[in-house]
Order: structure tokens, then sequence, then C-alpha cells
DNA sequence: CACGTGGGCTGACAAAAGTCAATTAAGTTG
DNA sequence: CAACTTAATTGACTTTTGTCAGCCCACGTG
């Protein structure tokens, strides 16, 4: 089955050829035929048979998906569990023999997020680096009548890992529909963008994210070199401003504070995104954080209860656990 | 991970072995590395990691699933769908070709059954040849959280597709928890019926399935050669009485007749099993059958909203769609 | 402390799967 | 309708994986 075909929503039959590729798939995976075994039945070359799994694999006709509890395992996960709150947490390693942990966090959050996403969900998916590396090395599945929903507006041309991107890079994995957001994410004046946010199209799409039951994001920082500053939708002066009014962290293009509230301020009213109780209403908010640096915007949002599913490295889980225990929420 | 360790409920840590496998496992199914660099990542001989990798696709440590779709595709499905008003259908076929249905049926049907169960699910599972097949071809999988209950009450000995085995092997291979249900399905008096199923155990187990997700049975015939009578629940001579008394088929080792309504006698009475209306609570009924010869049993359960989603041969969706298009339910 | 004893590991070989350049088929355009 | 373009398919070759007899080492035992 094709792409497109899925997209469509509709279920189609299949072409000649991709039946093909099912049966293949069939005989080879569920029944454990050989190579040459499936050939000779399907009146194939074995070669072409190995091209024909190869797709199958490729389109998600078959999954193959590894347990992640290896990253669950560690006594770490679970005392922090206990101690924050959240339903689950996964610990990537940086020290020892382990991978390196750059490229596999994303790959560990990947695994998860399949894991979590089910058949008929709606998924709404955030956007940034870390976000966009997850849906690089995310694996193809075909999971049946999944909507992915972007969390927040776009920004302009810079960036290749526009929030549209994210969205439809994720669908495109999840062989789902993906739903963009056709609204700049920060407009000039708050007028606009209140009158944008009455737009029944946009209304429409602010409202369903409550009713998704997945949540895919990561924390942004408020360095002068965070992703809000070199995207422009802020200048770096702005935002040493607000920092100075107590915003801490980065959530869905908006800014937060120490407790995971949103500021009050003009450039959160400027914005066209989720709004925080929408988000919270969401069952599962996994939160992915690669670098050491987001470690208060992570508290925020923990504080504002904007994580149920934690992806860390282990020396951020550590310092996680020593805040709680030092003075739990 | 262990089945026992598993089967005890707790999340354990994993014990050193263990860890191994699922390292290996994802080393090599996750990040696509050789098993050559797997064994050198883990200081293991190549041989180890493919011995390593078996165990952790037999234990479910990796999954591995081919989609469905196959037998889904065909016109005759979506038309059955639309004409008995169920939803889902695939079809084995039996016609050219084709592998042989009689070992093709329960493959399809397994993996259907794979697809439906979801992590967390209450899984309701009933007895008899076929559901036992099904057991027997089904993959290896991990589910979290999933409990299996037994939907009826137990036979003597003679057979090994007792209700009880069927529940606890289906729940070892979805390395899930199994309830089983210990009275046996026919009592020699209604009194004792009665009483038993006041028993809390038993109330309580029973109460417990309309609160299941999902649901796996086969219909039974009223033949003098059919399930119950070779069991020995009930004597060919009191079968063919049953039969004139309006019996049509058999849910869950009760009479069920023409319409799916629970036939009104003295055996019903006598037995400990699911009440239909638990069962019709069921979102998704999965109904598997394989022999011709349960066409009209079939067409009960179906007018007894006793099933959701079908898996049947060709022939008997021809058969099936010609009784509904020549009188609609 | 020597003696099994069994689980896990290895090396070497056989079997299976992956790859790619060449070829054929199918479709498209001037 | 011939020429060209593109995609599908194959055979031959290489690489990777599966297997199993034998080995080694840790551990319990007489």
């Amino acid at each position: 089955m094709t792409n497109a075909e899925k997209q469509s929503g509709e279920r189609m039959p299949l072409r000649p050829a991709d039946q093909l590729i099912h049966k293949a798939a069939w005989l080879y995976y569920t029944h454990g035929l050989r190579q040459d075994e499936v050939a000779q039945r399907l009146n194939l070359s074995r070669a072409s048979v190995a091209t024909y799994l190869r797709k199958a694999r490729e389109t998600g006709i078959v999954t193959i998906s590894t347990s992640s509890q290896l990253y669950t395992d560690e006594a770490l996960a679970r005392r922090l569990e206990d101690a924050i709150g959240l339903d689950a947490v996964w610990i990537v390693p940086e020290d020892r023999e382990a991978l390196d942990p750059s490229t596999e966090m994303p790959v560990v959050a990947a695994t998860v997020f399949q894991e979590l996403a089910r058949s008929g969900d709606r998924i709404a998916i955030a956007w940034g680096r870390t976000v966009y590396h997850i849906a690089d090395v995310m694996a193809y599945a075909d999971r049946q009548n999944v909507t992915v929903v972007q969390l927040c507006g776009n920004l302009g041309a810079p960036y290749n890992y526009r929030p549209d991107q994210c969205t439809t890079e994720i669908a495109r994995r999840l062989n789902a529909e993906g739903i963009n957001f056709y609204a700049p994410l920060v407009l000039s004046s708050e007028r606009l963008a209140e009158e944008l946010r009455a737009e029944p199209v946009i209304l429409e799409q602010l409202k369903s994210i409550a009713t998704c039951q997945l949540a895919l994001y990561s924390v942004g920082g408020i360095e002068a070199d965070s992703h809000l500053v070199r995207c422009g939708a802020l200048s770096a002066a702005e935002m040493a401003e607000m920092g100075k009014a107590g915003a801490t962290g980065v959530i869905a293009g908006q800014l937060i504070d120490a407790e995971g509230q949103l500021v009050d301020c003009d450039y959160n009213r400027r914005c066209i995104s989720a709004d925080l109780d929408s988000i919270r209403a969401i069952p599962k908010r996994l939160m992915v954080v690669e670098e050491a640096n987001k470690f208060e915007p992570l508290v925020a949002a923990i504080k504002g209860r904007l994580v149920s599913h934690l992806v860390v490295t282990t020396s951020m889980a550590q310092r996680l656990l020593s805040r709680w225990e030092g003075a739990p929420a």
C-alpha cells in the first residue's frame, strides 16, 4: 500500500503491486518461510522478494519493535517516578560504554512514542530540534485512524524543523493524517492574534488539542541562543527582559514561569498556540529533554503538570531527583 | 526478562542475563547494527548474539507483526461488513494457490487478535478447538498490564483444549496475567449452579466479563458430534432434543436460539458461564469460524449481536452475504 | 581438593539474505 | 509507432546470519 493511498483516509483496496508486498511479508514474517520459498510461491525471483520485504518494513506493513524497558529499568527511573509523581520515566545513560546519548535519546524517545501511540489516537506534536530529531529516527508504522495535530503556530523560513514539518514528518512515519496549523506562532499585535484565534479554522484546531490522547514535546530555554530567539520570535534583549520578569522556559512557543504557569506578558498574548490547560488535559504528555542546560525549564514544566512521561539523561535525572528530594513539590 | 518475572505482575529489574538480551535486541533491531558489531560492543561472540536475538524474539522483547490487511482487502469483506453491520471482517480464501485454509485461519485470527489487543486491556477468552488453534500459532508479545479472563466454566478431562488451557496459553503468549475460572461448566442441578454462581469468587469473575475490551471465541454447533456432546456436557440425545426445542448454536458453553438469544432450558440454567448481555457489552467481539457446517450457528450469533469482528472463509462469507442480501436483518 | 555437572560461550561451517549491474518490461512522448 | 524514459525484475556475487559440536569455567558435592 502506498502512502498516498493511506493518507487519503478511506480504506482502499490494495493495488496489485502492493498485494504482492503484503503477501510476501505475510509468508515470510508470519509463516516464517524462507525468501526462496516465498519467491517460489509467488513466482518471483528471490531478489524481488528481498526487495518487497524491505519495502514492507519501510512502509510499516511489517513492524519490528523493541521493548524500551532497558531504559526504564534503572532504580533511578523508579525513584524519579515516585518522587515527582510521573507515570513513567526513561533514562538514557551517558557514561561508560554506552551509545552516544545525543543520538540515543531521540531513538529511545521515538520508541517510547511508538509504544504510547495507539490506533485511533489524536496526537499533538510540538516543534523544535529535539522533536525533529525524534521524527527523523522514528520507525515507520501503519497505524489506523491516527491524527497528528500541530500544537502551535508556525514561524518563518530559517529552520528546517518548523512546527509543520515536525507534524508532517511524524504523520508520515505513522501513516497517519497530519493536520497543520496555518497561522504564525507570533503576531505583531495582540489584537491581530486575538482575531486570528477567533477564526473558525484556528479555533477549531485549538479546541481539538484538549481531546488528544498523547502529546510529544520538549521544553525550551530562555537563553540568548535559545530556540525562540534564534527563530526571531523574540530578540535576545526581549528574552533577557522576560527572564527578569519571571519567564523560565518555553512550552509550545509560549513562555512559562518557574511554576509552569503562563507568564502574563505581551509576547504570550501575541502567540497562537495551545493553551496550557488544553495540554494538561492530554493524558499522556511525553516530554523529551536532551540538553543539560534545560534543567530549570524542565523543573518548571514538571511543576506546571505539563509532563506525565519523561525521557532524560542520567545526569538530568539525578539533578531532578536531588531537587525533589531536597524540597519536595 | 523471564516469563516468571513478568507473570508476577510487579515490574522487576532485569536480571543481568536479561539485560544483555535487551541490549542486544536494542542494538540490532532498533539501531540496525550487524550481529558482529553488537557482539563487539557487548564483548560477546557473534554466536551468542544470535542466540540472544532468538530469545528476544521468542519472549516478545522484540515483536515482529505483519499487517492483516491482506485479508480485509477483498470487496466481499467490505460488502459483508455493510450488509451485516460488523466492524470488520477478515476473509481467508480457500481456493486457488492459497495456503491451506485450515492452518491459515488460525494464523489470521491470531494476527487480528494481536492487532486488537491493547496494553491495559481485559480480554475474555472462550474455549474450543478453534480458540486453542489460535492460541497455538499466536506470536509472543510483551503487553503491559493485560489480563486474560476465562469466559466460562471448565469441563472434565478428555480435551486438551479446555477453557482454562485456552486462557492460560493465550495469557502466556501475551505475557499477561491469566485469570482462570474454577467452576465446572455444567452442574447436575440448577440449584447447585445457582449457589455456585452466588459465590463471591465466581460472582466477581462473571461480573468482570462485561468490563472486558475484547473477547475471542468461536460458535459451536449442535450436531451429535458437536463439541458439547463430545465433552460429555450433554448427551447426543439431549442435544437433539434441544435442537427441536429451538437451540441453534453454542456460545461460551450455552445454547442459543436462531435469534441469538439464550434458550430457556434446564441445561442453560445448570451452566456457569458469561451471560450474553455481558458479552454484548464487550466492544470488540472477535469471532472466528473455521467449519463450513457452522453456518446456522454463526447466523444466530450475528443476529444476537454477539459478533463485531469476524474471521471466516470465502465460502462462508458468501453464504452469509446471500442470506443477508436475500433477507436483511 | 579433586570431581563432576551444567550453563553459557566459541569457532568453523552451512544456509540464508542483501546487493547491484545488467536486462527486460511498461509506459510516455514526439 | 518508434524512440526514449522509467520502473521492475533478475542472476550472480558478497555479506550476514544460523547452527552445533566441543570447550571452558563457575559452582556445588563427596
